[in-house]
DNA sequence: ATTTAATTTTAGACAAATCTAAAATTTAAA
DNA sequence: TTTAAATTTTAGATTTGTCTAAAATTAAAT
């Protein structure tokens, strides 16, 4: 019922990496977790004996049901303690990941919910990111990636999906944030490049990279 | 710079020692951590190794200037999320000390000093402890402990030196809290028990243990 | 001053998490 | 369909923090 702080992040990012492909590799794993194959593999094992993966050698891994509550359990604390550092600490919105992944291993279950209620209960964290109630369901919001938005039409940004702290000052530079009401004027089909535009300022070029990360809700 | 939350329980264990006798001793630390006397030893060599420690073997150790620097700031931060726990999430002050036990070795400095600002720059935690301020200076505020007191003088409790949860729970039973006005009708020098007095209630006893830990300030 | 007891340290082991280098397996190319 | 490349796993080592049992040292009793 209690893990390391090892195993709840790469629960955590098991969880992340088989929202967007059905099933997770090795090599996918430890890039996300900035550590070896090898060492994902003894992890793997481990997991499975504890019985939170879905494991066969060679053949890739997926969270069972018990993983996945485990895992949306520290999500949801690493969003709560997000909002609490820029609501209540006044921090800016690129610099609370460090400190969240840290506060995320915090155990007490008590200590969560009273956090939640202080904060008045909030569906979104800084980045957008909904945040799962206590147990587990969130309601997710159809937002879609700048990549995806049709040309000319005008979008709200509601969200950061690989929020790094380099793709966020990058972000910041070219005056992107959440809430930002922008439209796409151009893509280039050479480097899948948008062209953006935003009220009051000259268009800036995006990469795709970026463009995929960058969420936003139809203005209806 | 950066220890583990291990090694910051040592040191902070050691200060608190230290504090109370000039020097310490193994057995006495082991005690106070809930470890074995020869995982205490093994500690102590790198702590002195890492240059925190007063320490040759057989002969006691204590803090030097860096090992008290670093054990200030790890009381800093423990009091400083007591008191979060207590004045903003409602909890009880007998419910807090595990969870600031975690919170402590969160590592950011600068989370440290908005959670200071964001309650006020408090200076003492729910248990009437002082809390250090950035640079590990603290006012000590002149309490003396229950068993200091003159007969029939009335004061307040304005602190708790050792907060252990069964310690806290008697407390509450004996109506003893933070801020209670008492004064002590006799001393029974057979095992040093009191008779204490608080208003609208009969006379309680306490033992000579939990006199000492409870401090209390003059009315003046 | 010996003997006994208590304290402290060492020796050796273990679990957890990580790594490198080499082997096994799968996938992609020729 | 062989061969080559990429992926994944194993084998073995390392670091950190802990433990038990035995030895060394210091303190307390006869
Ligand atoms: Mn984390
Ligand atoms: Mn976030
Ligand atoms: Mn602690
Ligand atoms: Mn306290």
């Amino acid at each position: 019922m209690k893990y390391s702080a090892s195993k709840e992040d790469h629960l955590k990012a098991i969880f992340h990496l088989q929202s967007e492909q059905g099933v997770v590799t090795t090599n996918a794993l430890a890039e996300a977790l900035q550590t070896r194959p090898a060492s994902v593999t003894d992890m793997l094992k481990k997991l499975k004996e504890q019985k939170l993966l879905l494991y066969e050698r060679y053949k890739g891994f997926r969270l069972n049901n018990e993983g996945k509550k485990v895992a949306l359990q520290i999500i949801r604390k690493h969003r709560l303690w997000e909002y609490f550092l820029v609501k209540k600490l006044q921090f800016g919105w690129d610099e609370v990941h460090e400190m969240a992944e840290e506060l995320e291993h915090i155990s007490s279950k008590k200590l969560v919910e009273r956090l939640d209620a202080f904060l008045g209960f909030p569906e979104t964290d800084p980045h957008g990111d909904p945040i799962p109630d206590s147990q587990g369901r969130f309601t997710s919001p159809r937002q879609l990636s700048l990549a995806q938005l049709p040309l000319n039409k005008v979008a709200e940004v509601s969200g950061i999906s690989r929020q790094t702290t380099e793709m966020l000052e990058l972000l910041q530079h070219k005056k992107i944030g959440l809430g930002t009401k922008l439209e796409v004027r151009r893509k280039f089909p050479f480097d899948n490049s948008l062209e953006i535009k935003i009220r009051n300022y000259p268009p800036v070029t995006i990469s795709s990279l970026v463009a995929k990360n960058v969420l936003v809700k139809d203005e209806e």
